[in-house]
DNA sequence: TAAAGTTGTCTATTGATATAGACAACTATA
DNA sequence: TATAGTTGTCTATATCAATAGACAACTTTA
């Protein structure tokens, strides 16, 4: 945690200065400032560090408990929980259990909800369907170890997939669903990135604080021959997880 | 701009009332509720709708206006300013000036510092060196018609890249730096990313409002035959800019 | 032209955040 | 064993965010 500008805090924001010290220590340890338990500096230091009172630094400290990432002790210290972002890949054959797997001993899809609906322009541009058409959502939530590591929205052509939400369901798996539609294989075609603030249903179905990030992502998948097949978009907790692009 | 969750806004969530408010509505642009030059409901109709008084509404649309984003006229409406997201592309190769190309008429990245330091662990372990070997740091900004799109730390080897801070002063392009010293091609290896609230220095450099979000990528470029050449972490915007991974 | 609808501004009050201080309780150190 | 360092808790006050109301000023509509 050095001295530069990233340690200074800025007041009637529109982000509590808790918050922000808050989000300032959970940087420092995403960019290895601080090992697995390692303790954090004591609360009066960081009061000093960022020029404010000790109390709101105990906020934000408190914050970073019940979030999971911190451990306070009375008379010992406050000690980093030893845990680090899963590393999510996206590349030709994005593939949720798959790309967890080395992290994480066990991870299904949880199907939250589903309706047939027309598409949206963006659902139809996607799926290339003409707008309007029938369509299949999927609400879903993906979890690793019992956590919430992502939660989705799919669509697919009705018509095409008639029956796939029972296939969700019973698999807790997109790959395995498709494969009952004679899709053995698919392709990523495209992925866009965005990032926002948590909504109240990510705070809810991600088990989230309010004031978290989400990275978001538009994502088109295909069949080799370049059929789209499904349209997506897709919600990782920033804090949670981050994104690794796979070489070429 | 519909009537589900994620229209509820949290209080003591550590994220004042008005930013999520703000944040809101920048949502509903991004996925294309209103289309340029479109209207936003009233100010009247808005408090009703996210359960605040109209004073909170006023300084959520104040934070907009003063952000480029929106243009309140008194007795006609607030409008929705017509600009998108950019949309910079990860891929192969990816170059800031050729990857924003046909979306904006100009580009180049300002040489913001330089300087020679031992490698982190995190440098080294990009660029493929001892740690504490001798780097050059490079901090830059990418601007694009005049508006700042990313601000970027990269560094080099300093044995092999003795000068390359001259030359980006000089030619505003990594691209055209590598080319001085016999690079002229190379290769994203990988991406890493995430995403995090702007520091300090995000603020003032990318011309930030407090409470912005910034997309952040760690990446390494390698020669054709996968030597290691650069390491950078880069932030974008995530208001301004959305990432788009090519298909393969 | 009058009425209705909208943004803009002012003053005042209430609720939430932050600060302040003091001390308890626990742990580490000399 | 005493001292120093740390987290935890309580009460109180100050500051900022949010609410509330009223009315001005501008634009649109009937």
């Amino acid at each position: 945690m050095t001295g530069q500008a990233a340690d200074t805090i800025e007041r009637r924001s529109g982000v509590s200065l808790w918050r922000q010290i808050a989000d300032r220590i959970l940087q420092a340890i995403a960019i290895g400032d601080f090992a697995e338990n390692a303790a954090l500096p004591p609360e009066v230091a960081l009061a000093e560090r960022y020029g404010v009172n000790r109390h709101t630094v105990r906020s934000a400290i408190s914050a970073l408990v019940q979030e999971g990432v911190l451990r306070a002790e009375q008379g010992r210290g406050t000690f980093v929980l030893s845990r680090k972002r899963l590393s999510y890949p996206i590349g030709a054959r994005t593939r949720f259990s798959a790309g967890l797997q080395g992290q994480t001993s066990e991870r299904h899809i949880v199907l939250l909800a589903f309706s047939v609906e027309p598409a949206s322009q963006r659902v139809a541009e996607g799926l290339g369907l003409a707008r309007g058409a029938e369509v299949i959502r999927l609400e879903t939530r993906g979890e690793a170890d019992g956590r919430p590591v992502s939660r989705a929205a799919a669509w697919f052509e009705a018509k095409r997939f008639a029956g796939i939400d029972k296939a969700m369901a019973q698999t807790g798996s997109i790959t395995a669903s498709l494969a009952r539609f004679g899709i053995d294989d698919y392709l990523r075609q495209s992925t866009v990135l965005s990032a926002r603030h948590a909504d109240a249903a990510d705070l809810a179905d991600l088990d989230l604080q309010p004031g978290a990030i989400v990275l978001v992502t538009m994502a088109v998948n295909v069949t080799p021959d370049g059929q789209p097949i499904q349209f997506s978009e897709s919600r990782f907790p920033a804090e949670r997880v981050e994104l690794k692009l796979s070489a070429l």
